[in-house]
DNA sequence: TAGATTGTTAATCGATTAACAATC
DNA sequence: TAGATTGTTAATCGATTAACAATC
């Protein structure tokens, strides 16, 4: 379980950490240092010392860092040395397009069920799953005992999905939907909306 | 053109604003406060007084904001007011998803070339575009103006796909790969990595 | 007017960076 | 040993919050 005082800022920093490492694993670098990871994320190196001395002391003075080692201890502190199990609800075009990431399998997150509340989709095969009810949906991430739980439901839909899934236990959201979730402050959520993204940088751009 | 002082974290939460000024539009309110969105975003009001001011004074001292002028305030300060093109890179399943994401269109932006490396898929049709083959990535940035660049190519081509790109003229990019990029600090990239997202939520997870 | 809420200042809080002793 | 790089401290920088005069 998570060390209680790491800054969530820097937590969200440790997958681009583990991510180059897995990169330089990859590419059999033995060894690397705080400079280089830095170069590899546009960090300074001190900033990634400093993240690291949360969690313990990983590197050797005047070596650097193994990279094999950093990586699985990265593996270790952010709990992904694990296979997670996650309920979807929305079966889209943009659910579909989740339920076969090949990104999620890689690193061990799985879809487990699959809800739609049209009719019309339920019983259909998504991804190799049956599409269920939404209704069932409490029930079956208590019986799944599902901690993550993805939205990708239309943002009218969204908020109350969310609920849902929170009292029947889940504690980490993947938020595909366009609204922002007001949810107990346990509850992690993590928000993707590529809209969002564009129009911060549109702030930017010239007009020619 | 983007007054120049406003801190870009600032910046990232306007979008946030904007969304939540529209929502409040579409259910005909025509005043809100900062309280009332910040209780929507989960924001505190000084917050979004003091970001807002950054840019002008639109509200009215016992009165709040009237919705939707402070809609259209932000809408010309994202410079969200207009159409914007942008050219995708990557006709896998993740580039046919993004190039039919109804999101995009409803903002404003508009996926206008598609490209890809692969013989096979040059020439066929994917969401009402031809795919072109990456060879001309340049010469279509160039000659269409195109600002925005969305990369959707595995990992070890990114890097290379986004700085061509940048030579061509793109200076905003959207990044699906999963990886770091590296490139001018002129140039704006948000990155949309959902695992990412997954392992920093996995390190607060209780196992049970 | 009385009540409410803005816009802004100053205080607080937290994150990043610079610097360097420790040491491989 | 000489050179390099860590882990950590203190200084700096920047963001958030609290508070309130202004005023609708």
């Amino acid at each position: 379980m998570a060390s209680t005082d790491a800054p969530e800022i820097v937590v969200r920093r440790l997958p681009l950490y583990l991510r180059a490492l897995t990169r330089l694993a990859e590419a059999n670098h033995l060894i690397t240092s705080s400079q280089e990871l830095g170069a590899m994320l546009g960090i300074s190196s001190a900033q990634i010392r400093k993240d690291l001395s949360y969690f313990g002391e990983f590197g050797k003075q005047g070596m650097g860092y193994e990279v094999p080692y950093l990586r699985d201890q990265l593996r270790r502190i952010l709990q992904v040395d694990r296979h997670w199990e996650m309920v979807l609800v929305g079966a889209g075009d943009l659910g579909h397009a989740i339920a076969n990431h090949a990104g999620f399998d890689r690193w061990g997150y799985q879809v487990v069920a699959v809800f739609d509340n049209d009719p019309h989709k339920v019983g259909q095969v998504m991804g190799g799953l049956t599409i269920r009810d939404v209704a069932e949906l409490e029930e079956t991430i208590r019986s799944l005992r599902v901690r993550i739980g993805i939205v990708a439901v239309p943002a009218a839909g969204a908020q109350a999905v969310a609920e849902r899934m929170v009292l029947a236990g889940i504690r980490a959201i993947l938020n595909y939907a366009p609204i922002s979730l007001n949810l107990p402050p346990e509850v992690r959520v993590h928000a993707i909306d590529p809209v969002v993204g564009l129009q911060s940088m549109s702030y930017y751009l010239d007009l020619e």
